[in-house]
DNA sequence: GTACCTGCAAATCGTTTGCAGGAAA
DNA sequence: TTTCCTGCAAACGATTTGCAGGTAC
């Protein structure tokens, strides 16, 4: 899923932290800039890892993460065992969902339209004024055929 | 959403242990019975509480559910932050899926028959062998309304 | 009698928090 | 200079594991 949907999410978060009042930060650039080229969702720990460039510790990473959930930048998807993921919130073209196989672990992102249609309809008759919305698929992919 | 759906989870659970070679054990059974009983998700400090009449240890609510999910008789649930919530895992009419109000937590289940025909539909188009899928809707309920 | 099931307590590990120095405004 | 941002290390809390005694078969 390349190209059209890094429709300016930097720049959205950007402008949003500064509108918040948020100064700028050497740590909090860097994890903003790394969290707009994930094609998919990742650990604090694996942030941690993908900052070795620059340094960031991961008490910064978790707060960090946190100011961008609270503004509604990034999604907190939980699927692994114990570790929380995050990504980038993206609009439009950018939202998907997830393919995990549970044998290898892997986490693949997907679009489908249908579904999203299936999900704003009932969004509507549902008892709960639904801001977000979230779509898991279990199974084992290719490589790990039962 | 009561009636129906209990049709036959503990009888199924309690087979399908034997059937695996589990032997019959107190706790476990205590625990068997109280997931049969429950409408929803619940944690395992939440099975320890209501399980206060036949104490079982944490460590033993732990190992079961762990058990049980090996064998598809429970559903891990993560939406909570931090606390895992497992399910019996039931079919046909007591498959359900979540609504969480992001501000009081309270977890709410729903069916809905739209959705899972496009899952089903969907999950013959990926690339993934679905065993399993979960979806879950974020926003905040009537009692919390924005 | 043997192998599994449990409880207890200790160990893990992801995440959060307190505090002090450094940087942005 | 004032307030926010960070790193470090300690604190937390949910979950897991080792071990010893009890129990199903």
């Amino acid at each position: 899923m390349p190209g059209a949907e890094n429709s300016g999410w930097l720049e959205r978060a950007t402008d949003a932290l500064a509108a918040a009042g948020y100064r700028r930060g050497g740590a909090r650039r860097a994890l903003l800039e790394l969290l707009d080229a994930q094609p998919c969702a990742r650990s604090a720990v694996e942030f941690e890892d993908l900052l070795r460039a620059r340094p960031v510790s991961r008490a910064s990473i978790y707060r960090i993460l946190d100011e961008l959930e609270q503004l509604g930048l990034v999604t907190r998807l939980e699927v692994g065992h114990g570790t929380v993921r995050f990504e980038a919130a993206r609009e439009g073209s950018g939202h998907h969902h997830h393919l995990i196989c549970d044998v290898c672990g892997t986490l693949t992102p997907f679009r489908d339209e249908a579904l999203e249609r299936t999900i704003d309809e009932l969004a509507q008759r549902v008892d709960l004024d639904v801001s977000e919305h979230e779509v898991v698929l279990h199974g084992s992919c290719a490589d790990c055929a039962r």
